[in-house]
DNA sequence: GTCTATACACCGATAGAC
DNA sequence: GTCTATCGGTGTATAGAC
């Protein structure tokens, strides 16, 4: 996991071309299936058939590759949650986007690197920041359009949807259940209550 | 990342040495400060001044090794937590004890750790399974001595507080903040409602 | 209980040919 | 744009001496 911090002159490829794609396909794939200790220049370029130099012409350390693979990944979900947000039951959809999100295990593997990659951590802490943004200004417009008499902040809600779904799907991932019913519940009551069909 | 399979006989080290401590308190910090990449034989011995070779005479392989701090760690958390469920405020302790954990980046590090490796997935699961059941049990109790008209169970109580301080813990960490005061709110609303000065 | 020494695999990153 | 070849470093795990 020794990475370069010089910034040596190389020949690069571009961003956004097919290889390159494949490679964040690749990578994405590798961490959700093995995790980032098997995420090497290797072993992208073994699973998507090139050879392993063509990923440093593509990215300049593997660092930058997992940054740019996070930042795909982000940019799809805030289209997926802006998508939702254009519906009349915005807090269904709110938290569909967050239980039916990218698996857990791909969540906590990023998680884990941006506790060391800085890189990493700026575009995570945007990403939070921005998807809470968007959040809190849905269910902002939502409960005014209520008779809701609970009092539960926005940001609150926002803060609350992410975390349960979190843990639902990584509880779920590995097998635990314990209280699931209970809390979907709760929610369900909640959703009817602020939503009817 | 590598792990022997075969169960070759090997002379072994006594569980509870001092060595064998010293050797999941350094596997504990590595995987705080640097990651479970960084979790290695070679750089657990380095940190507490012995060779790389005496690791492989406590522990048959790294995945061992790593199944060992967690459990260690697991019995500490249970055992904070069965002290904290004595007191006469336990909605209160629960929290404490939930929100003042083993930090974030550590848990993060054995979640994505969990999905991998099949011994600590067990411990996890077992890990959450008893933490919940002490916690519902102490919640059924003390809901039934207050007068609170709500309608989440203890099982559903007991997941919000655990989703919620957990991401509070991993958020603050890397520096974000957004709706975490007003969450905060909300929960010592309700701590107060439940449980009065 | 701790050590030296070692086998063998894999890693990040680069030089330079085609 | 993709390749062969390679450097220096680090990893797991073992053999066997003291």
């Amino acid at each position: 996991m020794t990475r370069a911090e010089g910034a040596a002159i190389r020949r690069m490829g571009p961003a956004g071309s097919v290889t390159w794609s494949a490679m964040l396909d690749g990578a994405e794939d590798i961490l959700r299936e093995e995790g980032y200790a098997a995420l090497t220049s290797r072993r992208i370029a073994e699973r998507i058939g090139v050879k392993q130099r063509l990923v440093y012409y593509y990215f300049r350390t593997m660092d930058d590759l997992i940054v740019e693979t996070f930042r795909r990944l982000s940019v799809r979900e805030l289209e997926r949650l802006s998508a939702a947000l254009e519906s009349e039951r915005p807090l269904r959809e709110i938290w569909d986007v967050c239980i039916h999100t990218s698996d857990a295990r791909l969540v906590s593997e990023f998680m884990a690197l941006a506790n060391r990659i800085d890189g990493l951590r700026t575009e995570v802490i945007r990403f939070i920041r921005e998807e809470r943004r968007m959040q809190v200004t849905a269910l902002s417009a939502a409960l005014k359009r209520t008779s809701w008499s609970g009092s539960i902040p926005p940001a609150g809600l926002a803060i609350l949807a992410k975390s349960i779904a979190l843990t639902l799907n990584r509880e779920g991932e590995i097998g635990v259940k314990t209280g699931h019913a209970e809390i979907m519940t709760v929610i369900d009551e909640f959703l009817a209550a602020m939503e009817p069909d």
